[in-house]
DNA sequence: TATTGTTATACTCTATAACTATA
DNA sequence: TATAGTTATAGAGTATAACAATA
């Protein structure tokens, strides 16, 4: 994690004011301290999300969640593993060559602590942002954030 | 890029009001339009970042610019090494074993395309955001990312 | 054939440790 | 010795291509 080194006073920061400068600053910090309070559940943000969607998607399958979590099949392959073979979720055969997964009796404990830990990680970075402000930010976030891809598509249409 | 896949309608996404997620999410689709925005330059953010800092800093050692984006010193000698080799930055001595670090005038020009890309790309992201909120936002997101950070040294000096 | 899942792989980012150089 | 810079390297995270399995 970044060590909190003091900025050289006369130093200038032309990214100070920029709103995508600040969004990767504070992702990342905001990121880091939730790898922190999982840690000792032994697990990464990823494999908690995973968890997340699974403990709210009973039986849904692989694609469902890569669709949902915006990720790769491929790169979500380890993550399961880990958590099957952790005893944590469960596989059964689906739909064509689909698997549905599924929370084990261990997962449903591993989710309830992860579900926990998300809870005060909330509460503890929406500190900073007034309540009745708080549904508001993650609703301009999520139209900054689908603004910035769909731009992106149309450039590369464009291209 | 994500591909913009539709979310299969029946799925519940529990990570939807949750700021950590969507920041994360936003940060992600902001840097990868700004990747996009800036290929034509053949230079990827961390090399604009390194210019916006050098050329607001004239004279600016390599540590000055890792204290002022939160880089490892290690991580930054590529970046300048390829800047330096495109012609666009010269070293010059500096106090001790520093190196002063400036823009030459090919640097110069690389420099005035990155910041009007860089404003190009606030333009656009900012766009959703009303404009006599844009500062509120930045402010709100800097110190939600200050207190994640203070709030993971304490964790980690309690441990 | 279209969809789903898996493997292998590569590239980028970020982190640490160990080293050199200068005051 | 404290600070600045570099090298080598290891670990995530994320991307693609190629392939296998099922309807």
């Amino acid at each position: 994690m970044d060590k909190p080194r003091d900025i050289k006073p006369s130093m200038i920061d032309p990214l100070h004011a920029m709103l995508g400068y600040q969004l990767r600053r504070t992702s990342v910090a905001v990121m880091s301290a939730l790898a922190d309070e999982l840690a000792p559940l032994e697990i990464n943000p990823g494999e908690a999300s995973l968890l997340m969607v699974i403990g709210a998607n009973h039986g849904c399958t692989q694609s469902d969640i890569s669709r949902a979590l915006r990720a790769r099949p491929a790169n979500l392959v380890p993550l399961i593993n880990k958590l099957v073979m952790s005893g944590a979720l469960e596989r059964a055969p689906g739909k064509g060559r689909a698997i549905a997964l599924s929370l084990s009796k261990a997962g449903e404990i591993l989710y309830a602590k992860v579900e926990r830990i998300f809870d005060d990680h909330e509460a503890r970075i929406g500190r900073s942002v007034p309540a009745d402000r708080r549904a508001e930010l993650v609703e301009l976030l999520r139209r900054i954030g689908d603004d910035a891809c769909i731009a992106m598509h149309c450039a590369a249409r464009d291209a």
